[in-house]
DNA sequence: ACTGTTATTCGATAATAATCGAACTACCAA
DNA sequence: TTGGTAGTTCGATTATTATCGAATAACAGT
């Protein structure tokens, strides 16, 4: 597959950040990968066409979220926290939080503990 | 004036919010208004055309970022800290601490003016 | 009422982004 | 080699956003 292109830790941008998490879909997709920490793509399609879902990881990609790796004929991706942590110590465990606690639109209103 | 319409607190998205933050130039507003408490429109243009500027905030106040009073001819802006702490507590620290240290594209350092 | 200031709304155009089928690549196994 | 699987890329279409001039509204002063 010739290793997906993933940009340094230093090129990180929050526009671009949160340009991908603006869209509920990617925003379903970071949260997934925060539970589960990797997962192929295919168990993260929501029964979407596989374009729309590739166009999805790329700018997750793009934008230093994800990291992808191909193992054989599937690629496995995953938070790059290690990276966002260093370029934005905090932001991503405030977004994903509260991401978890039901501040996405597009779903279940969880209830509290 | 009709004032303007702000959604309450329980109705704000990440969504919204990180769709809001994903341009430069209401990325650029948010963290001048995170510094100055308060502004108006006009303080906050970039020699921009008025009718653009107007578009942002409208969607900094859609997203629940922005609050507009008006006040005579002019609009005092501010940040909603209060609503946003409430909603998604640490969100907003994080995210403007991370902005304030050098995390946008533009890195257009502090113009005062 | 008239004028200047501040900002919103309208309307048209341009730029960017999302969607998805189809073709394609890479890989593995029989 | 054939076939199946996992994803990507291409290309066309649609949808959403941004941009900005012009018109409009609200207001303060004179």
């Amino acid at each position: 597959m010739r290793p997906h292109k993933h940009p340094s830790a230093d090129q990180l941008t929050l526009e671009r950040i949160f340009h991908a998490l603006s869209d509920p879909i990617r925003l379903e997709i970071v949260l997934h990968l925060a539970r589960v920490e990797t997962a192929t793509c295919g168990e993260l399609d929501g029964d979407r066409p596989k374009s729309s879902m590739s166009h999805h990881f790329r700018i997750l990609r793009d934008a230093g979220l994800v990291h992808t790796r191909a193992e054989g004929t599937i690629h496995q991706n995953s938070l790059r926290l290690t990276d966002l942590n260093a370029r934005f110590p905090g932001l991503m465990d405030a977004i994903l939080a509260q991401a978890m606690n039901g501040g996405t639109s597009g779903a279940k209103p969880k209830r509290k503990r």
